[in-house]
DNA sequence: CGGCTAATTGAGACTTCTCAACTCCAGTGG
DNA sequence: CCACTGGAGTTGAGAAGTCTCAATTAGCCG
């Protein structure tokens, strides 16, 4: 079961700076000290909440990697969101809705459970708070936005190829840990596991890359790139 | 080009009820006066922005429906999202960023064009308008949650019928507009203009739908549904 | 080492796309 | 009023892409 590691300190938390009380300044962080959320662990496959349950606890990920996931009765999922330490998830509630997908770790993760409640008064409160959230939801907006570009515009081998680029940005040609089995790649991108190995197999065997116990490494983004978007199509 | 109809007046807006001020009360509406936004027309086919512009003003939508686009170099292009009277667009600049889409009217449209940096002063000082917008966001955050199921997890016959059946609830059995053509509900839904094509003709020959000049009838739903979704998967 | 799960690979079926021809319809201009 | 035209939609045939099923291999944990 999920285990409730203590009460969290806004003014200490080592991840404050990538929290929703990132912007708030340190007077405001003294004054509301009495909001001290939980800070919960789950296990790897432990679910966080299901799709449909009532939304009265928004959470941010302090450690790990969640996914967001919407499965169709007949047992085909999508992941519409893998999320990253920082990232606030579960806040339907604001909105008056049940939660809309499934939050499931990829690994053990440590999270800070926000009761609406609470939030929404400081929401309320603190100018710094709402307009942290605000610039967050449009741009998960903007990310889901493109994401449809990725579902509904592009062929398997694109899909895959720029999902690998956008996963290893910002990491130039260096090891990235992809804590994804392949079928949870299938499940982001549309695709089913065998369609993802073969390519995977390809590119790896073309040597554009490489891979080992969770990790990736893109060695020729370019010569991927040419490859598989040869018309810019990624 | 544009059309400048003239300054709109919250007070006597016909469609505030459907706006981001639908929950302002009076006294407040008397006393924003001064914020009169321009009302401007655009023709059909006429873009009001394009993905990359600068987003210094919202929109919000009071008459015709229009389409927000995101293409690929390539030219293969995705509808993200349909808009309907009262609906607010265009609003990136919020956190910061150019426009994410381009937006296209489906037909003749009228909005109410919104200068971000008025709109932000209205917002910080009237939480009424601050709150529906959030609840908008977190709404069409969810729409876009459930389309990204729709485009990874479903065969195109799933596609369309969820489509059309999600087009015309709410108008039992009756006519309903569609002013899309095959190829906008192909880039809408990721397929091509025949395939979207052989399915509609195959369900009009089927009897679970008809069609005329741009309205659509489900005759059938259940039938469609059977016929389309055997295992529950729309 | 044995046993389990994930990943790979192959073959064939099925879905969807592409290309091309044709039809239908609305609007235009004679 | 009607023939013409251009665009949208339909239909067919074949190609390409992706999935499904099945067999095999690789990697990890006890």
């Amino acid at each position: 079961m999920s285990n409730l590691k203590g009460r969290g300190h806004c003014q200490s938390c080592q991840i404050r700076h990538l929290s929703i009380f990132a912007q708030l300044p340190m007077d405001r962080l003294i004054e509301i000290q009495a909001f001290q959320p939980s800070v919960v662990t789950y296990a790897a496959d432990e679910t966080v909440y299901y799709q449909g349950d009532a939304s009265l606890n928004a959470f941010t990920l302090r450690k790990g990697l969640v996914k967001l996931i919407k499965t169709l009765p007949n047992g085909r999922t999508q992941i519409v969101r893998v999320l990253r330490t920082g990232d606030l998830f579960g806040f339907d509630g604001f909105a008056g809705e049940s939660y809309n997908h499934t939050a499931i770790p990829l690994s053990e993760i440590e999270v800070c459970r926000l009761p609406l409640a609470e939030l929404t008064e400081l929401k309320k409160q603190n100018a710094e708070i709402e307009n942290t959230m605000m610039k967050r939801w449009i741009q998960h907006l903007r990310e889901a936005e493109d994401m449809m570009l990725e579902l509904g515009a592009k062929k398997a081998a694109e899909r895959l190829a720029s999902f690998l680029i956008r996963w290893c940005e910002n990491n130039n040609g260096g090891w990235v840990p992809l804590p994804l089995s392949r079928a949870e790649v299938g499940e982001l991108l549309g695709l089913t596991i065998e369609t993802v190995s073969r390519f995977l197999s390809d590119w790896k065997r073309q040597g554009f890359l490489n891979e080992q116990r969770g990790s990736i490494q893109l060695e020729n983004v370019d010569g991927l790139r040419k490859a598989v978007c040869a018309n810019g199509s990624c």
